[in-house]
DNA sequence: CAAATATGATAGTATTACTATTATATTCGC
DNA sequence: GCGAATATAATAGTAATACTATCATATTTG
């Protein structure tokens, strides 16, 4: 499978960024230790001018791949879920039994990342982290109706889109496949954040998975 | 109840700010129109030095009474679930069955906000919203681990421990009752904003409520 | 080899998120 | 009613942020 796709690239809409970072050494490298700085010391004390010492380049020319730090936060997501999709996609391809197949693709959506060498410039563990900590920063905005309407949520809201229709096709009848799609993909994320930081409230550890919560949820609603 | 209640105060905890807000008039000027202005105009972009010119106060004033907008995030946030569990403390106190207390509990944590005119200068339902809308920016921060300890989300925690309880008193044997209830308390946040940006990913609207897909949710998981 | 394109360096701007200081009101105890 | 304490207001100042603009210098390409 590593080799098999060496050749691919995961696609993220283009109005996100003004020059494709994947187009240059540059612009991989931004993305590379974008992701490594956000992670280190957040997406708020993150800026351009700090990221541009650390890749030894100049403020200026990270500005003319992203108009704004907030727009690689979105590229960052988009290019985490679009990831997460392929792997779902590939993953759930051959199961014929539809039930096992939406387990499967609730493993994925809320399993703990790891490492993919597919796509060496980026460290998808650190990544991840970023998407728990620092994704919804995405689209808590004043702008989201307008950023929304430009197209820069599609990737996630396709991916939940996938969810629900694998949920319905185990129960044609359930009222609510959306909104668990939903809130099995943004609950993950959350369940997450609250083992690493609010243990008392979460039942998730090293020995119960946000996957294993969120499977008996999904099962005992919709059977 | 309303005026039953009119000496009730809303205990938020005492090191979130420096003076608290309700022992004077311009404090509560401060929180009263500080709601107003973060609902208007974001989180973000708002500023002290925009509140001071709104309440024709000064920004150095508002610093004696919180140490940074972010603290008065929390202050809301803080004042918000108090008032949540207030409310299900009051409604469920006298059902007798298990099962109904839980859905009324549910239903409070999860139903859109209605004006409450026991607090005078707290506009609740614009309150709702930047639950909605900002919340989660108050804990997705670097130094969580640091406010969490000096007890700044107790209330929030506590909260969502009493739901966690009134699930172990339907089903003892329910495996993950924290996570459960941490997913309906942040879940329903989440359809809100859903059904007002991202109406393809959500099932509610005007007559499917959050409530009533949590409900669901819950009782066939746990029974 | 010239032209186009990419990157780098520098400077500048309005705003933010504060801190510090001093002045002026208001309230309180006696 | 007065002096002291406390609350609020006014002003100034600072380092950092999130950019924009301009010009210079590499590098690539046709």
């Amino acid at each position: 499978m590593i080799n098999l796709l060496s050749n691919l690239k995961i696609a993220v809409p283009e109005n996100i960024f003004i020059k494709d970072p994947e187009s240059s050494d540059l612009g991989k490298r931004i993305v590379e230790h974008g992701i490594l700085l956000i992670d280190e010391i957040g997406f708020d004390s993150f800026t351009f001018k700090k990221l541009g010492i650390r890749i030894e380049s100049n403020e200026s020319s990270i500005y003319r791949y992203f108009e704004s730090k907030h727009k690689l936060l979105v590229y960052l997501s988009s290019w985490y879920w679009a990831w997460i999709e392929y792997q779902l996609v590939f993953a759930t391809h051959n199961i014929a039994d539809e039930e096992e197949k939406l387990k499967k693709a609730i493993d994925i959506v809320a399993r703990i990342v790891k490492q993919d060498s597919t796509f060496s410039h980026i460290n998808e563990v650190a990544l991840n982290r970023i998407i728990i900590n620092e994704s919804s920063k995405s689209y808590l905005t004043t702008d989201v109706d307008v950023e929304n309407k430009e197209g820069y949520f599609k990737v996630y809201k396709r991916l939940v889109s996938r969810i629900s229709q694998m949920i319905l096709l185990v129960n044609p009848n359930y009222k609510y496949p959306s909104s668990l799609a939903s809130t099995i993909a943004e609950g993950s994320l959350h369940q997450h954040f609250l083992k690493d930081h609010f243990k008392s409230i979460t039942d998730c550890d090293e020995s119960v998975s946000p996957s294993e919560f969120f499977v008996q949820l999904t099962l005992s609603a919709i059977k």
